[in-house]
DNA sequence: CTATCAGATAAAAACGTTTTTATTCCGATT
DNA sequence: AATCGGAATAAAAACGTTTTTATCTGATAG
């Protein structure tokens, strides 16, 4: 009987109190001991170390959570979309949740990841995460031009690191694409090229990037003394579908483009899919490039010149930051605004066969 | 100085205690009324609760974790792979994480995502869970014919649904898409469109689904009374590269497909990727009937006949079930295997100008 | 009129840590 | 020889719950 108990004892995974029988000491002087306070003599630390290791001691993580306040989790916010026919919607976040995982990999920290779908259902979720301290970190982007997670975020102190910046003056971590650039460099090769009616199929324009993008594309025809096609920007989601629709669209008007700058590969794709089906050739009757998301635009027939984000490495520098973030360094320090890698894959201009 | 500790107090989240003090209930009371027993009498569990909601009070996960050993979280398995070139592998995982995330949505459970690099990783990190109890439950795809995770978890009693099955008969909660069925209508398909060299872009062969779908490309051919053609199946990772690659050698062998059959979008956008680079196209010289599992093949220039896996509602069930499963329900019961739907864009048969 | 019982609530213990405070021991200083 | 100081460790408190056990109050049965 008590046998059986014995060997019961012997399942349950060692606590901080198994090791103290085993060893003789304290649970304090155990729990100084393998935090590494300096106040334990070095023969009673080896002692207690050797004595985890053979009882394969593992802190139990309810109980630090417990004492300490730390949860020792690390929260994204990731958007989804349940309509059927969005399912590209928001593919990146694979690419984003990898980078991060493989930051948090070696830290203690888990990964633990919110569904929003809509900006003011991002803002709750941030806002319980805090109350609640449900997280020790939080990570998100899809930032807003004047985005209330930064604000209360910022104000409150909680750690977190966002992918892209919003329009305001304030200090945090982020990490970001310079955007503005990216469209100015996109729309000048194509304005270098002999185009003057470009197209700019974009994102939602309460989003940062897409007042960005909007921004460097203006810039490119003013640097060219020209005046930009605003009448071309179309405004959307990231879908293959608006890419397609608006396409079609934009190609009907009296005076269509003759080249497009994409958001992204998502709405590539379905812009492709409309010159198919106008029958109008990419580098021959009309021009695109776009920013890679997860870089397929080279397998895209015919393959088109992108803007290459490596969003993984992204990924992985909000997992870093946050780390650096939550171990309290200044999130002044913390600021990468990466410049996309242009990968010219069609001449993108006017050929002579064309106007 | 008393007054500033009163105040400093207020900005405290409310505890048990505070509603302890506030009501003149006893803690114990207090937690029982709120957690629902039936021995507190009913004016009291109304003041209770009514005192909870005026406060604000909000549980403190990492007592109740402590003291219950739950951890209130659903963890996932999500393969990475960090390699350049391999950016949309996986992509699915934003699907699949969109629905459990969905169906956990009204729980009190959190979703933990958990990568993995290899088999091996994958394993371990399952193993980790459950040893550490880091989670309550797990959800994880990638099955191999014969997965250790699946022997580890169903003979620890870990509530766990896997999407996909091994090939051990063994009982526990799954979800998965009846892959031999449709690898067997795809290659019948071709079969009665008058092909008899098909190719099948297939995934590594460790993977379950991966025998499922040549048991079922077999099939087609033996009740077509043909030989199958085995020696146009190429194996290997879900990449698109792979997908370009495996195509130009197969057309490039001296007796070519005049088919293939592909295992997910991102192999599919290779294949014609490559189809492309030959010159060749599809519909017209060569016929392509793939998975579809992001749904953009309807985008795709020209569009190609695809098995629609609704795998956001894949998702969604497999969130549902591992709730189920951890409130007790016998894995028996919680079983999905759902028939993909054959959405034909192409006529996929031999038309008059070829042979 | 007392013992019993049930119903309601309170008290205490427990979960596994970390951190603050207390104790012990020993050598050095007065 | 008594005291001090510091190093090392132990003890105790605390984090916020849930659960087990104890107490109290009336009512009912003997």
């Amino acid at each position: 009987m008590a046998e059986n108990k014995g060997s019961e004892r012997r399942e349950l995974s060692p606590t901080i109190k198994t090791l103290a029988a085993h060893t003789g000491y304290s649970i304090a002087t155990i729990s100084k001991a393998l935090r590494g306070s300096p106040v334990v003599a070095q023969p009673t630390r080896d002692a207690i170390v050797a004595a985890a290791r053979e009882l394969g001691y593992q802190a139990n993580a309810r109980g630090m959570a417990l004492r300490t306040g730390k949860t020792y989790r690390a929260a994204v916010l990731m958007p989804i979309t349940s309509a059927v026919g969005y399912e590209w919607d928001g593919v990146e976040y694979t690419q984003i949740l990898s980078g991060v995982s493989q930051a948090l990999e070696d830290s203690d920290y888990q990964l633990s990841v919110h569904g929003f779908r809509s900006f003011g259902d991002a803002f709750e979720i941030a806002r319980r995460i805090v109350d609640q301290s449900a997280a020790d970190g939080l990570i998100f982007s899809d930032v807003l031009a004047d985005d209330p997670r930064i604000d209360m975020l910022v104000e409150s102190g909680f750690p977190f690191v966002s992918l892209g910046r919003c329009r305001k003056p304030l200090v945090y971590a982020h990490v970001d694409v310079d955007n503005e650039w990216a469209a100015f460099t996109a729309t000048a090769r194509l304005i270098a090229g002999g185009h003057e009616r470009i197209a700019l199929i974009n994102a939602d324009r309460r989003l940062s990037y897409a007042l960005d993008r909007i921004d460097g594309f203006s810039r490119a025809f003013r640097e060219a003394g020209l005046a930009a096609s605003m009448d071309l920007v179309a405004d959307g989601d990231l879908s293959t579908r608006f890419g397609r629709d608006s396409a079609l669209r934009l190609l009907g008007l009296p005076n269509p483009p003759t080249a497009l700058v994409c958001i992204n590969e998502s709405t590539t794709l379905g812009v492709l899919s409309a010159l198919g089906s106008l029958e109008r050739r990419v580098g021959v009757d009309v021009d695109v490039i776009a920013y890679d998301d997860i870089n397929v635009s080279a397998y895209f027939t015919p393959p088109i010149t992108t803007f290459y984000q490596p969003i993984e490495l992204l990924g992985r520098k909000l997992g870093e930051f946050l780390l650096r973030r939550m171990a309290g360094e200044d999130p002044a320090e913390l600021a990468l605004v990466s410049r996309p890698e242009l990968i010219g894959r069609q001449p993108d201009n006017l050929g002579g066969n064309r106007r």
